[in-house]
DNA sequence: CTGAAAGCGCTTACAG
DNA sequence: CTGAAAGCGCTTACAG
């Protein structure tokens, strides 16, 4: 069944039916309504391979998510899926191994799939300075800032990982906490860790302290497992710890069995905060404190730049960072008294 | 940049150019050599759209997965698409609502994608009984059985759900649980919860008592979230409950959190058994007791079916159930004493 | 082993 | 408003 029977059923020219089933001007309305009447009694649908040959017109979106167990992506993903439909267009959503190449995948794509526009979630800034310049067509990125890679026609938004991760510090410290313990991420691979790590530092400087991060930080993939191997290993050589903050919630939640495991209580004796603010959170026994990134508006901001790029409107290359809040639930004790005796003293390390 | 490129610059014809890319036999090494060191240097990919226009060899596979917070199926589509790349076959990830119709959806893509087959993750059976003739590529599914819906050219491969549950409520009885509530799942418009809540009562008669489904069982979708309510729900007409069955890991961790809210204890108070064996659940505090589905095999013999299907090897439609197995975890408390007295009485009711 | 040619199912100037 | 024709980039008999 294809667009030449439909031109034999309906007694019109294939010309004519092209230009009814593309809502084309210039067709009378006799002609349209025959020819619709004949396509829904047939059930003909067109050929897209046939279709995007000749317009050359790309596909659809494609968007590329960095790793399959990060929960945080699979909020964005529901979101970003959403708002491609209301904006009636296709997007397929693709899944790179959190340490596989996300760019090159994409390179690959462009040149055989001709997506209309690549949404990234996450991304290794190594592997975008290597071959983002062979992307044609137009790209944004969520979660990670693409802000000092100097990169021509890559828009990004995120949230202010430096500025979200000193607040987090900020108030374990309110809470007393001295000894803190950092997971996750790598600082040579991504920068989010990085940008993280930075705001630990600073807050820790800005209390007067200082973080040491040779012993007090491990590194990790976002999964459970990891975070659970992680905050084994850091517990195995920082056992005074007081408190643990993972740079994603899949990892908080892999570190609460870890500490559990290790004889601890959460928040008792060890408390810990996460960071996303994906639904799990809230359902873990105590629940998370954490982070919460605003997945709504970045898959939103994400794929407005996006839909707007593609359209030609030559909006610059923007970098913004959407509002976080820190959600405080259940995983952090104070270890200050309920009415600090003398509340200026809570600046002192 | 396209194959007659290639021709001018390797100093062969198109023909000869194509029957490079594809492998076909009939070149000279020369030609291959020249052919294949242009392409290299150019970087040239072929362009997708017109080879599966002239060849109707269909795109790729798809993966229909139905809902998008059922981790289990974030398991399956991970090996899924595992095995698609080792295969070298393309898959691609179709997200549908957990209420919306997968095969109208699946019908539509048959229709402008052509692909090559569809894997299906989880399903509707009214859905499938409508509309699933009007598919006309390859099709399997996946955590269902479709044993008895009486479709031509659709296979199956299922845990043995009502198996499976039978063994969840022997367990439970033998831990001394007689007071059971069950979570999960719509008998409307899910057979799995059909199956499994028909084991449920196989199991209770079994042990000489009956199932009160009306009073004892809750139905809900797969979320953490609907598993939450469902048990608040659940608790509030039915507060001497001893254990909780949930038809999923996701529903048992909502359901942790609200028995937990309602001021009980898990396992002193209640217990709690999940389905799925997905990750998360060896994380929980405690862990949860739970039945793993095979999702490993479940993907494997999916795709090799699907495979096999497409490659025309008219195997006949299987429906076939993998093993599970019961999880003993942290989650169930045992209400008998270590050594029971009289072994023989822990039948009774 | 290689080339010239037809055709996959569409869209879109170009005439009329 | 409508039709006839060219062409999108490829594959594949068919000759040679």
């Amino acid at each position: 069944m294809d667009i030449r029977d439909i031109a034999r059923l309906s007694g019109y020219s294939l010309g004519t039916v092209s230009r009814v089933l593309n809502d084309h001007p210039g067709v009378s309305d006799r002609a349209r309504e025959r020819v619709l009447e004949v396509v829904r009694e047939v059930g003909y649908e067109p050929n897209t391979n046939a279709r995007h040959l000749k317009t050359r017109n790309r596909a659809s979106f494609a968007i590329m998510v960095k790793g399959m167990q990060n929960l945080l992506f699979n909020d964005i993903i529901e979101k970003a899926e959403g708002l491609f439909a209301e904006a009636d267009e296709e997007a397929r959503v693709h899944f790179v191994d959190e340490d596989a190449d996300e760019v090159a995948r994409a390179v690959h794509l462009d040149r055989i799939r001709h997506p209309k526009g690549f949404l990234f979630l996450g991304g290794d800034p190594s592997n975008f300075k290597e071959g983002f310049g062979q992307i044609g067509a137009p790209c944004v990125l969520l979660t990670n800032t693409a802000e000092d890679w100097g990169l021509k026609g890559l828009s990004s938004f995120s949230t202010d990982d430096e500025e979200a991760a000193a607040s987090v510090i900020d108030y374990l410290w309110e809470c007393g906490h001295r000894r803190i313990g950092v997971l996750g991420g790598n600082r040579k691979v991504s920068e989010v860790s990085e940008h993280r790590l930075a705001g630990v530092a600073r807050a820790f400087s800005a209390h007067g302290a200082s973080f040491d991060s040779e012993r007090c930080y491990e590194p990790c993939r976002f999964s459970m497992r990891a975070g659970y191997e992680a905050a084994m290993r850091l517990l195995e050589r920082a056992d005074d710890l007081t408190a643990i903050f993972a740079f994603g919630d899949v990892i908080a939640l892999g570190a609460l069995r870890a500490v559990t495991d290790r004889g601890f209580r959460v928040p008792l004796d060890i408390s810990i905060v996460g960071f996303d603010g994906v639904d799990v959170s809230q359902y873990s026994v105590p629940r998370l404190t954490t982070v919460r990134q605003d997945t709504g508006l970045l898959a939103r901001r994400g794929v407005e730049a996006l839909l707007a790029a593609t359209r030609g409107e030559k909006g610059r290359v923007v970098h913004e960072s959407v509002p976080f809040r820190l959600l405080r639930r259940e995983s952090v004790l104070s270890l200050l008294p309920a009415t600090p005796v003398e509340p200026e003293e809570g600046r002192r390390s």
